[in-house]
DNA sequence: AAGATCAGCAACCGCCTTATG
DNA sequence: ACATAAGGCGGTTGCTGATCT
């Protein structure tokens, strides 16, 4: 037989926490410590769930929050995380002192998913460009479990931020129209806009954009779709570069063991380390990479280093948690994000 | 001035993992 | 070894105050 069920939920208070409530927590808490949430709120005489204890402790009495005004340095760090990490808000929150995964979530749904993200065009090509996938995907309606609530980013529409890929914000100027319909090329540049919506009402035009998580799904499923068309969406370089992976070049590289100057040398500009076949799996890689970062200078073969590795950790799900196995590639995304 | 709409955020819900009996 | 509760986490809801029409 198990423990006793948590709370019967019976003549329990919901909602807002009172003055009086918190006061009663917090003495509790006080004098007796954190843990035992299950009895806590029969002890401490709170007409409350154990779970909601919890979750009020954490979120708001502990006497080691911030609370509001996230600055611009921490919005950065939750940027930079929340591309590596996605929605692991509690990953995410503790490498912010203070910061509880609530309030990050919190954040990031109120403001910075809400901000565009811009990317590189990796190629002209349309059928594979992101801009072609992110249409695709745009129509076809997100499942929506909400309350139905109107999209706020529907509601706001010429508030547009734009992101680079290494996560700069930049403002739009407050009276730029906005990025025109999920994923259209800017006129006249080498950028797409990609936006975000995670409420948007599935088409391009009624101005649904994407999200960054929506964009790494959307380059992924192209490349299971399609094997010989590379994503490429983490080409780093500008429009002039060379590296930008053509769908027509699948040769192997012969320098697929190690070295990453000799491969960047020999395949240079046409394909993509990862898709090449080197193997981001084994320890060595890593090994050598973090040697070319400490060695070189050489920005095209950094440039692909970087590349190759945002491919290999969005290729699978599993490769974020390898990051964990090699202590090489956790400081090599460091330094890439950096 | 009043109702409608928008935006922020506290708190709940339910699933998953871990701990315990 | 198994069943079940506790704890933890991310997604979602809905209340509240601000702003717009």
């Amino acid at each position: 037989m198990g423990r006793a069920p948590c709370c019967d939920k019976v003549g329990l208070n919901k909602g807002r926490w009172t003055q009086e409530e918190d006061q009663i927590l917090t003495n509790y808490i006080h004098a007796n410590g954190e843990g035992s949430w299950r009895s806590l709120p029969k002890n401490a005489g709170l007409l409350r769930c154990g779970k909601s204890c919890r979750l009020r402790w954490i979120n708001y009495l502990r006497a080691d929050l911030k609370r509001g005004n996230i600055s611009t340095e921490e919005e950065a760090i939750i940027t930079k995380l929340h591309a590596s990490f996605g929605n692991r808000w509690s990953l995410i929150a503790s490498q912010l002192p203070g910061r509880t995964d609530n309030e990050i979530k919190n954040y990031w749904n109120s403001h910075l998913s809400r901000k565009l993200y811009s990317f590189p065009s990796p190629n002209h090509k349309e059928a594979s460009t992101p801009t072609a996938t992110a249409t695709k995907i745009l129509h076809t309606p997100p499942k929506r479990k909400g309350s139905g609530k109107t999209s706020r980013w529907a509601m706001k529409k010429n508030k547009t931020t734009t992101y680079s890929i290494n996560s700069s914000p930049q403002k739009q100027k407050p009276d730029t129209p906005p990025a025109k319909s999920g994923g259209e090329e800017e006129k006249g540049s080498d950028k797409i806009i990609l936006g975000a919506s995670d409420e948007c009402e599935g088409s391009i035009d009624d101005g649904g954009v994407l999200s960054f998580n929506e964009i790494m799904d959307a380059c992924c499923m192209e490349q299971l779709d399609d094997h010989d068309l590379p994503c490429g969406l983490f080409t780093v370089s500008d429009s002039q570069s060379s590296h930008v992976i053509p769908t027509d070049n699948d040769t192997p590289c012969p320098n697929k063991s190690v070295n990453v100057d000799a491969h960047s040398n020999c395949c240079s500009s046409n394909t993509s380390m990862a898709s090449s076949g080197l193997d981001l799996d084994n320890d060595s890689y890593w090994e050598s990479v973090l040697q070319l970062n400490n060695t070189t200078h050489d920005e095209s073969s950094w440039e692909h280093t970087a590349e190759a590795f945002f491919n290999w950790l969005w290729e699978e799900d599993h490769h974020l948690d390898k990051l964990g196995q090699h202590a090489d590639a956790q400081i090599m995304l460091d330094s890439f994000l950096s």
